[in-house]
DNA sequence: ATAGGGTTAG
């Protein structure tokens, strides 16, 4: 077959676009309006009303079944054009190759794309495969087709930098992303918004949120998505305090902000622990007329669930008309965290007989839930229950889960036995929770076992180390603590001092383990020392309360214990105390504040602010947000 | 053929 001999099948497509029969301008209607399904019928109807399909029927058949996600209808399609003997031309081509790799049938993909000449692949064959390529997460592949692309001048347009800039997603690939930025200077892409923007994004997927911004500021242009790829890319990032900013400042640009904007807002009010800001929020979210939006509603439950404030994320979630999976993960998992099991554990039981089917997230939410709460035999029945009755493979994260509720529990033998038993590999995670079970239990044996392999797999977090050292010295083994504290030393690893942080009057005090340099210190210390004793009675040991182990009371001055005592003295009743912790794996207060919470009949919520940037940027207050 | 989105323990 020579060139001139393909030329009109090239064109035809353009000239004869709006001469097709009215079966496909009906068909190319459907598509338009996404309505997949019944594009595929008409094409039923068309072949019992014995018209036969031609060059432009199609791709939009083909389209239909990548959308609706039919990998056997696809390929009888596929089979259908060869037989109909239909000149398979690119842009045929090109919908067989996107349909096979939405399938991640990549092989056919290639196939379809190789088998002709190559000088018949026109750019849209071209970028098909390279999407192709990128959505199944081969971006190298996708790069390497792209060079061979311009080496046989192919002509590259937005759509190929599109889909190989938005290919590159971890950190690994930031070395093609780069180069595909010097590319998309050099030749005049930089016009082009959207590429801008995938570029923005990809640096911010590749965790370079400071390179990210760097091309936000230097950008004449922004449209909706650019301030929204740069919110999310904050949040997702754990800047939360940029996010806030960087709302202010586009509300001032004049840029009227979308459910997506939003969505980065609150899920950053819920990781500072900011309910008053949230609350804002959540005022703007109705008078946009957003209140049904799904995606939002879930992140405003999560963020009052994690500011403590149950009541009103029940009343949110009770409202939904549509729960997803999501809704109930996020209303469980927040009464998981304030010690609420039972009815962490109900509401997953009225979740499945409503019809949702769990997945493996919620999973992990109910384990934990019951760990924290001391229901280990509930937690071990759901864990048998994931597999068993719902087909869920449980992962090192569930493991993890299950291994820290035995260990709560004391039932340290049985957390060893089922690391044994897995049958995917340990992560430092699951060896981790063991750890922490030996500081409780002190088991300084199988805690050496359990250091051996976290600090395989996690060498340089330091937590681990942190957690042995004082294991060791509450073993009084000085000798082992000299021995991590050379580890320690000899690996760099410094150790940022474990503090918490409570937010006073707009002003952040901050403690340290130990710390007696606040002004109030004396007040706090006789607070301390009352709440001390206060638990100390209460506390029931394990078999005084129906053999359920809450754990060990830590009695050492933790800086959550002062941050406590300080929210005590200077708040009053009713308000919820929020407190960020900077360190997970530390000192365990949970049981404390737990009981605390109970004795004086007030909600605390301790914040976890690893993943934030509070202490690098410095401690900072609301109302610097705002 | 195509840039932005919610949940999760340790």
């Amino acid at each position: 077959m020579s060139i001139p001999q393909l030329l009109p099948t090239f064109k035809l497509p353009v000239q004869l676009g709006n001469l097709t029969t009215p079966w496909n301008c009906r068909l190319r209607e459907l598509s338009k309006q996404r309505q997949y399904p019944q594009a595929l019928t008409l094409y039923i109807h068309m072949l019992r009303s014995s018209f036969s399909p031609n060059t432009f029927t199609f791709p939009f058949l083909l389209k239909s079944c990548a959308h609706l996600f039919l990998p056997f209808t696809g390929s009888q399609l596929h089979a259908h054009v060869i037989r109909t003997g239909t000149q398979p031309d690119p842009y045929i081509r090109t919908s067989l190759v996107s349909m096979y790799s939405k399938f991640s049938l990549l092989n056919n993909a290639r196939k379809v794309f190789d088998e002709f000449p190559y000088w018949q692949n026109i750019t849209i064959c071209y970028n098909a495969m390279i999407s192709g390529y990128t959505f199944n997460s081969k971006v190298r592949e996708g790069f390497v087709l792209f060079h061979r692309m311009r080496e046989e001048g192919v002509e590259v347009n937005s759509v190929t930098m599109l889909g190989l800039v938005s290919g590159c997603t971890v950190p690994e690939d930031l070395t093609i992303g780069v180069c595909l930025h010097g590319f998309g200077v050099k030749f005049g892409f930089y016009g082009d918004l959207s590429v801008v923007n995938s570029l923005l994004t990809m640096y911010v997927k590749c965790g370079e949120v400071e390179l990210a911004r760097k091309l936000f500021d230097g950008m004449g242009e922004r449209d909706l998505i650019t301030w929204n790829a740069m919110i999310s890319g904050y949040a997702q990032n754990g800047h939360a305090r940029q996010v806030l900013e960087l709302y202010r400042e586009m509300k001032l640009a004049k840029m009227r902000p979308d459910p997506v904007t939003l969505l980065g807002v609150v899920s950053s009010c819920a990781n500072l622990g900011a309910q008053s800001i949230g609350r804002e929020v959540e005022r703007q979210i109705h008078c946009c007329g957003f209140s049904s939006n799904t995606f939002l509603t879930n992140a405003l439950i999560n963020m009052y669930a994690r500011c403590g404030n149950l009541v009103r994320a029940h009343a949110i979630f009770d409202c939904m008309a549509e729960k997803n999976v999501i809704s109930w993960t996020a209303i469980i998992g927040g009464y998981g965290i304030h010690g609420h099991a039972e009815i962490a554990v109900g509401l997953f039981d009225e979740m499945v007989e409503s019809g949702i089917r769990p997945d493996k997230t919620v999973f992990v939410t109910v384990l934990s839930a019951c760990s924290h709460a001391g229901l280990t035999d509930k937690g071990l029945e759901y864990f048998d229950a994931m597999e068993v009755k719902y087909g869920l493979k449980p992962g090192p994260e569930h493991y993890s889960c299950l291994v820290d509720l035995l260990g709560r529990a004391g039932r340290l033998k049985e957390a060893m036995d089922l690391i044994k038993s897995m049958k995917v590999k340990p992560d430092g995670a699951v060896w981790g929770a063991l750890l922490s079970a030996c500081k409780i239990h002190k088991n300084v044996e199988l805690a050496e076992l359990a250091f051996e392999h976290v600090i395989k797999l996690e060498p340089t977090n330091i937590g681990y180390y942190v957690l042995l050292s004082n294991i060791y010295s509450d073993a009084e083994n000085l000798e082992g603590v000299l021995k991590v504290r050379v580890m320690m030393r000899e690996r760099k690893l410094r150790k940022d001092p474990g503090c918490s942080y409570v937010e006073y009057k707009g002003k952040v005090h901050l403690f340290y383990c130990g710390d007696r340099s606040h002004l109030q210190t004396e007040e706090i210390y006789r607070m301390l020392d009352k709440l001390e004793s206060l638990v100390k009675e209460i506390h029931a040991p394990a078999e005084k309360y129906q053999g359920r182990s809450e754990g060990v009371l830590n009695t050492g001055v933790h800086s959550e214990k002062l941050a406590i005592a300080f929210g005590l003295l200077n708040t009053t009743s009713g308000t919820e105390i929020t407190v960020m912790k900077n360190l997970r794996i530390c000192g365990d207060c949970h049981l404390f504040i737990k009981l605390v919470s109970k004795i004086v009949n007030r909600q605390f919520v301790v914040r976890d602010a690893t993943r934030f940037h509070h202490f690098r940027d410095g401690a900072c207050s609301c109302k610097d947000y705002w």
